[in-house]
DNA sequence: TGGCCTTGTGTTATGTTATAACATGGGTCA
DNA sequence: TGACCCATGTTATAACATAACACAAGGCCA
């Protein structure tokens, strides 16, 4: 699976989002379902590289033409985050496509842009070894870490 | 100042409020006044190392017989963080007293405990260096970074 | 000292994000 | 076939946050 963002933005997009696609499928295959309104949630948040809020969600729904309700929508992002197939950026109430194929979802670091608004994840070892032992050292046990830079990312700072 | 938090919680609070405070007074000298409905909010978030939401604050101002409106509490929570006298923590949409004496507010790592609720402030140098150098290493300008742990805390744990 | 500018506050209304609670439908398996 | 589980639909509302406008107090300087 490959989901690189090049610094220029410039990608397969069709090829990333129906390799996210098939990796929901196969990851779905057994008692955990992909239905047909989790899947098209899922494809409405790899539409781009951009977080959405659930509400963009609801909008683009209406539009596809599969009205759909609050609740609808936040089960099914709420299916998605427990499979590990969206993160959740809680510095912008906002979701965006998993581009890790790691299972232990527990870990995610974002770069967001504040202008472009490009959510870029990183999978930094070094990163997660410190945050690891920085949560060690206090004795908490960890079920969760987030991480979210927000700045300039390299492709806006060369346009300013 | 040191508004350091033990593995029991045990600490003088009143110690702990009565420092932060002086602490604001000092660093609202100048033409940032930290006026009496500020100064309110910011007894109001020290009152406990628990983040609070800003609907909490509402109410305790109205218990305390200062009853206020959201744009008066959300006012005083965005001066205080401009100030950085408090920190917002995104995961839970709460606040809580900065602990920390340094100026250049951008990083704070909390580790919140789901059982008792409570926040405590790191400022691990080695963490901070890892974040750092993980942003720089993707080319981004970091204006901001927050990183909130969500575990269970050591005394909970022994608890448990 | 009177005008005006900046800063902070008060108030009404509304926007945005998220969930509770209850009803319905469609498999599946004893 | 009926009890159960899972997913979905629907209504209403909770929880979080801000826009927009009015006003008041204090500084400052012509």
């Amino acid at each position: 699976m490959d989901h690189a963002i090049t610094p220029t933005g410039k990608h397969d997009h069709a090829h990333c989002v129906s390799s996210a696609l098939a990796a929901a499928e196969a990851r779905c295959a057994g008692t955990a379902k992909l239905t047909q309104s989790r899947r098209r949630v899922l494809e409405i948040v790899w539409e781009s590289h951009r977080p959405l809020g659930a509400y963009d969600i609801l909008d683009r729904m209406a539009k596809n033409g599969n009205p759909a309700k609050p609740p609808t929508v936040y089960r099914a992002l709420n299916f998605l985050l427990e499979q590990g197939l969206i993160h959740r950026l809680e510095s912008m109430n906002a979701f965006i496509g998993c581009g890790s194929s790691r299972v232990d979802g527990h870990a995610a670091q974002f770069l967001i842009c504040r202008d472009c608004n490009m959510a870029l994840e990183l999978d930094d070892p070094v990163l997660r070894k410190a945050l690891d032992r920085a949560a060690e050292n206090s004795g908490f046990k960890v079920d969760r870490c987030m991480v979210e830079f927000t700045g300039v990312c390299a492709n806006c700072q060369k346009a300013a």
